[in-house]
DNA sequence: CTTTCAGCCTGGGCGC
DNA sequence: TGCGCCCAGGCTGAAA
């Protein structure tokens, strides 16, 4: 499920709830997570959950206010969710892709994963756990800023916006409505594009990922929210998964290719 | 450096 | 019912 909307979304929901709680413990389900530093978060308390890049990452005060700061983040990958519950809520018993558990003390968050690709780890501060990539929705992020990170690239435009180590947070579903948006055609060389249309791709950007944020995100049929609700946007995705449909715009026929083997939707009138 | 591609894992959906 | 494909909001690492 997780794009920047969404991740930013669970990131959203799970603060209020999580966030002042301390770690009674925590306790890993699958031996795939590869996490075995469940003694070092215990103890601790969560001073917030936000989002950084892809990751929803749970910040933790030392119990003592000596030791530095902890940084707990979680990566969903393709099926992940975190989901809060409450203390009065069901057990987990049952439940097949529960992943892992921190138990608050009011309540617990499970890390639910179908398909096991999403990670957890710690990072030692805060440098540490920046992702390597812009952050799209910075105020700095512009028309100059996408250039510089562009220059020189021959990729496709589309492919490129894939690439967490220039821009973090873009992912399958917002590249293609991103490039329908702002009318670009999703085969170009991303070091084709002129002044202009890099000013149109950072606005359209930040428009489409805001006003995806605004609805909680995407929702097919993985996706989840902090409470095990589903995101409102898929009604507003224009192409995504809309090949064989006229185009909002023009009414020609949404096409789907395939690109560094993922899917990609545009229209070919409206983007050029 | 690029680009491609198999692989990680567990399904759902389709055609036969 | 079953089998074999293709598909899926991500990302890595090996190979060419």
């Amino acid at each position: 499920m997780p794009e920047l909307p969404e991740v930013e979304t669970v990131a959203r929901q799970l603060d209020p709830l999580a966030g002042r709680q301390l770690i009674r413990g925590v306790e890993i389900l699958d031996p795939l997570l590869g996490f075995s530093e469940e003694e070092r978060l215990r103890g601790r308390r969560i001073s917030r959950v936000r989002r950084i890049g892809k990751e929803v990452v749970f910040q933790l005060e030392d119990p003592k206010g000596k030791a530095a700061e902890l940084l707990l983040a979680v990566h969903l990958r393709m099926t992940g969710r975190l989901i809060y519950q409450g203390e009065t809520d069901g057990s987990d018993r049952g439940d097949k892709y529960l992943r892992a558990v921190l138990e608050l003390e009011q309540g617990k968050v499970r890390f639910h994963d179908m398909r096991r690709f999403g990670t957890m780890k710690l990072y030692e501060s805060e440098a540490e756990a920046q992702p390597a990539g812009a952050e799209p929705l910075d105020r700095g992020f512009n028309a100059a800023s996408i250039g510089e990170l562009i220059r020189g690239s021959s990729m496709e435009i589309k492919v490129w916006l894939l690439r967490q180590d220039r821009i973090c947070g873009i992912g399958n579903i917002y590249a293609s409505e991103i490039l329908h948006d702002c009318g670009i055609d999703p085969f170009r060389p991303a070091s084709s594009l002129n002044d202009a249309e890099l000013g149109l791709l950072a606005a359209s950007t930040k428009k489409i990922l805001r006003k995806a944020i605004k609805h909680c995100g995407t929702t097919f049929s993985d996706f989840q929210n902090a409470n095990g609700e589903v995101g409102g946007y898929q009604k507003y995705l224009r192409v995504y998964q809309h090949s064989g449909e006229g185009c909002r715009h023009c009414g020609t026929e949404i096409l789907r290719a395939v690109q560094a083997q993922r899917s990609t939707f545009w229209c070919p009138a409206c983007q050029r």
